[in-house]
DNA sequence: TTGCGTGCAAAGGTTTTGCATGGCA
DNA sequence: TGCCATGCAAAACCTTTGCACGCAA
C-alpha cells in the first residue's frame, strides 16, 4: 500500500477546487490560477494530481465537444458522482447535481422503445440555465 | 452563398461514411482508410469536411473520456441531429436517435426543479444497449 | 533514511492554419 | 475563368513519460 503524501503542491491544487466547486475546468485553468501567485506548478504535475483525484472518485472528468481539453469538475456535498445524473448548463458550465427519479418516466420509455437501460453516473443532460437565460435576454 | 463543390475527395470521405453507419470512428479511422486503395487524402482535409458535414448536422461529433480523439457518427435516417437527441451505448458506442417526447415529463421537472431548458441537439443520455447487455450476460 | 511527488525536458498525439496549387462549375 | 477544396508543411495544443532531485514521513 502506498503512503500519500501530504505536499505544498497537491494542497494547492486542492485548494484551487474547493473554491470552484461545481464548475467546470481543464488541467490549463488549474495551472494558470496557481501560479498566479508566483509559484511554480508544472502541467505535469497537475494532471498527474488530477488523475490521481479522479481514481479515488473525488473528481469527475469528462469531454465536451467544443473544448479541445477534458474538463474536470469537483463537488464537496455530493459523494461520489458515479451514481446520479447531472445536467449542465451549455453557457456558464455550471453543473447540477439531479435526483435520478426525474428520469424515471423517460427512463421507463428507454428500455421499452430502444431497449437501453441508462447508466445515470454517466448521463448528463445539456441545456441553458436561468442565469444565462436572463443574461442572454439582457444583452439582445 | 457559398457554392459546393463535389470533389472526388469529398466523395470519398462520404462514402466511408455511409459504409460506416451508426458506428464511431475518429478523423484518423477515415484517413486510413481511405488511403488503403493508394489515394492521398491529407488529415486536414478530412478535419474540414468532418467540421462542414457536422455544421451542416449530417454527423454526429462527440468525444469519449478514454479515446483521446474526437468521434463522430454518422447516420443515414436522421436528417439534421441538432434538432433532437441522442443516447448512446456505453460500450459498443452505438447512437440512437431519440424522440424527444421521450424526455417530455423529465423537461417539465427540469424546468420547474433546477430553471434548466433543455438542449435536445445536445444532450445525450448514456446507457447500455440491449446488444451489449445480452453479450454481458454470456460472458459471465 | 526511504521513497513519493515534483519540475524539467522531451516526445507523442490530435487538431488547426497559411499558402500555393489543383480542380470543379 | 473564378473560386472552392486539397495537399503540404508547420504550428499550436493537450497529454504522457523518463529522470534526477527535493521533500514529507
Amino acid at each position: 500500500m502506498k503512503t500519500e503524501y501530504k505536499t505544498k503542491t497537491r494542497m494547492a491544487i486542492i485548494d484551487y477546487l474547493k473554491s470552484n466547486p461545481d464548475t467546470r475546468f481543464t488541467a490549463r485553468d488549474i495551472l494558470k490560477a496557481v501560479n498566479r501567485d508566483g509559484s511554480n506548478l508544472d502541467r505535469s504535475t497537475v494532471y498527474r494530481n488530477l488523475e490521481r483525484l479522479c481514481r479515488e472518485g473525488k473528481l469527475v472528468k469528462y469531454k465536451e465537444t467544443d473544448i479541445n481539453a477534458a474538463c474536470y469538475q469537483y463537488s464537496e456535498d455530493h459523494g461520489s458522482c458515479h451514481d446520479h445524473m447531472h445536467a449542465q448548463c451549455s453557457e456558464c458550465g455550471k453543473i447540477f447535481h439531479l435526483d435520478n427519479a426525474i428520469l424515471d418516466d423517460t427512463a421507463k420509455k428507454m428500455k421499452k422503445e430502444y431497449g437501453l437501460e441508462i447508466d445515470y453516473g454517466k448521463t448528463v443532460i445539456i441545456g441553458v440555465c436561468e442565469e444565462c437565460k436572463q443574461l442572454n435576454e439582457k444583452n439582445k
